[in-house]
DNA sequence: GCCAGTTAAACAACAGCGTTTCCTAAGTGC
DNA sequence: GCACTTAGGAAACGCTGTTGTTTAACTGGC
């Protein structure tokens, strides 16, 4: 009834499901299993409440008794683990020429994956049916009994996250020019999918949550970078993705790194996108990654994150070139000791990144996440 | 007993912490006193449960009622305000020159105030024993009643705060050289202060929380930019300090603007720092404005905040001039109307900003804000 | 002047959370 | 076989916000 911002009030209903999300994540991060005493440990609850928060969730069929440890002298702990058929998520990435759509259990496997093109100016009505019907053939792979918790959907940007509406100025095709302007992406598909909760962001953002670990450390932080058509950066801060107030946090290529460099489409002169993507023209990946490079170390210096991921498919063209022009970069820009040498890596989930980072939209929350 | 990284159980202790401080919170936003039917709508609890707690803080003597509102056709709402005596808490500026000891009430009022010079080269033990007097001193000021909540420290970084350890590689003074390199200070300080609860954070940080509203929008950011002998940022996103791993985020000055630009002591090249404090040496505080300015624009699309707000002596020194130039170099370079015009404002606290945020510091957890 | 209508706030009984206390189960090692 | 150790459940408990009801206080129509 009353949707207030800010900071809500909390009951004895949110405590149980905060506490049981807390459970949920840590067993997230243990595939191995986790026991009752450990989970007690790490969350600071007794004992006999981590018994009745696993039986509460062993009785929900979201998790399952997976054996014991060996024995430390008495009784051997009995691991618990999550349940991976109890529950799934669709993650969605909508390019403007390709539709990936991927069915993950609780644990994060693929069950089902569907990567086909998208006809180029394709109205949003069309298209959003086009995702719905690849939603719904997705869902035909779900385990007996699993809830279908959502659908999430990365795009690219400006959107409005909150709102779940596109804010997308130059539309691909000949069709009617402002089709796509302030299109309710997320209102319209979970209408044509009985309601299902429906989730959209920023494709950097869902491929930064993609590379996200399960349980996050306090303080660190994560940028994934991503070179495609653009450059842009989705940012996951202490544990959350940091959107801004207007989802628009994240514009990594409009950074000036050349104060009066030469003028960028965005009105700004000497943006790191306009040098990065000259170089892509000359085929010189090696000085797009420098570039890049210098812009990361800005960034690793402004925010103290912890690791670094490469992704977008100019990078996935030149993958070494990118992970060595990036680190040395860092290297010789930030060489005091007392930073610790940040790790970059490539993205793991390669092509897949951005639709995975999007089921975890769905998932994220159900493990106790901010959102 | 156990103190594990990463989030933790809450149990019914937790949860009424938790909402006592959400109500505190608003009614900190409200000067002028809320109404328990206000409390309730915006927090989401019951009128009930928002009875029952501002029951116990009218026990505790953390609130008290503030007479009544015009009545809408029944009886009028009562009001509720801060008890501003109930609790204090100090606030400490460390520079190499110079302490500012504050003590400021529940509402923020300054109880007490001293500024008075620090002998350059002073030993850490001096230092920390002259802070301890000054707050000793400043203690004297306290109503009858009221409890002291803690002490918070500003100064310059490094420094570590989840241990309250500085990392100052290159002492002032003649002294033995790394006399405060890995010093302990908040452990030391707390050790003279019969361990009274002490937090230590970098200068740019506490200024930051000093800008902050008391109640933050969520998804939104302030920096706080700080030019003296140095450049640095306090960033404040979603509410939060935002300190990174190893608390070294906020490095501002040393983003390379200029990618073959001159060398910086830092190791790096181009570095914003070394061009904006050369404009400095000239004199010229326009041409410092403007690269500060290019250094914010840079800031406000990677984060997507909300407000920017200039401090430090150089910026004191001629204020309109970064005012200016600033918000110019905002609008020529993020000339994007769905950019929001990003406010840009001189440091409300002016001298003060550094150790007023340092209290807040210490009364922000009081109110609900993430540490 | 009085009474119906409206809004605020307290009282009482309640469900459900984690905690405390106690006890049982299931291992190890002498 | 038995003392010891560790894991985990059962029952009673304290305290949270919630629900249902009652009382207090003000407005406005008649």
């Amino acid at each position: 009834m009353t949707s207030h911002p800010g900071p809500t009030g909390t009951n004895l209903a949110g405590l149980r499901d905060h506490n049981a999300a807390l459970v949920l994540g840590l067993l997230r991060a243990a595939p191995e299993g986790g026991s009752r005493v450990g989970l007690a440990d790490r969350t600071g609850l007794t004992p006999q409440a981590i018994g009745k928060i696993t039986g509460r969730l062993l009785a929900e069929g979201m998790i399952e008794e997976a054996g014991q440890s060996a024995s430390t002298g008495g009784k051997p702990r009995t691991l618990l683990r999550l349940r991976a058929e109890a529950a799934c998520a669709v993650g969605v990435h909508l390019e403007r020429d390709e539709l990936t759509v991927l069915l993950v259990d609780l644990t994060g496997r693929h069950l089902h994956r569907h990567t086909g093109p998208v006809e180029e100016g394709i109205a949003p009505g069309d298209a959003v049916g086009l995702v719905a019907d690849e939603i719904r053939r997705a869902t035909e792979a779900l385990p007996a009994g699993a809830r279908l918790l959502g659908a999430g959907i990365g795009c690219r940007g400006p959107l409005d996250h909150a709102a779940g509406v596109l804010h997308w100025f130059t539309p691909a095709g000949p069709r009617g020019s402002s089709d796509w302007h302030h299109y309710p992406l997320r209102d319209e598909l979970a209408a044509r999918l009985d309601g299902l909760p429906v989730v959209v962001d920023k494709d950097t953002n869902t491929a930064a949550l993609g590379e996200a670990p399960a349980t996050p450390r306090p303080g660190g932080g994560l940028a994934y970078v991503h070179l495609a058509a653009g450059l842009g950066a989705g940012l996951l801060l202490d544990g959350a993705l940091h959107r801004g107030t207007r989802t628009n946090a994240g514009e990594f290529g409009h950074q000036t790194v050349q104060v009066d460099g030469p003028p960028c489409a965005c009105g700004n002169h000497g943006c790191l996108e306009v040098l990065c993507l000259a170089a892509l023209e000359r085929g010189d990946h090696a000085a797009a990654a420098r570039l890049i490079g210098v812009g990361v170390a800005n960034l690793v210096r402004l925010l103290d994150i912890d690791r670094v991921v490469l992704g977008g498919r100019a990078v996935l063209a030149a993958p070494d070139t990118y992970l060595d022009g990036v680190t040395a970069q860092l290297k010789a820009r930030i060489p005091d000791p007392e930073w610790q040498p940040v790790p970059v890596t490539l993205s793991a989930a390669g092509h897949l990144a951005v639709a995975a980072g999007a089921a975890e939209l769905v998932l994220g929350p159900l493990f106790g996440r901010r959102t």
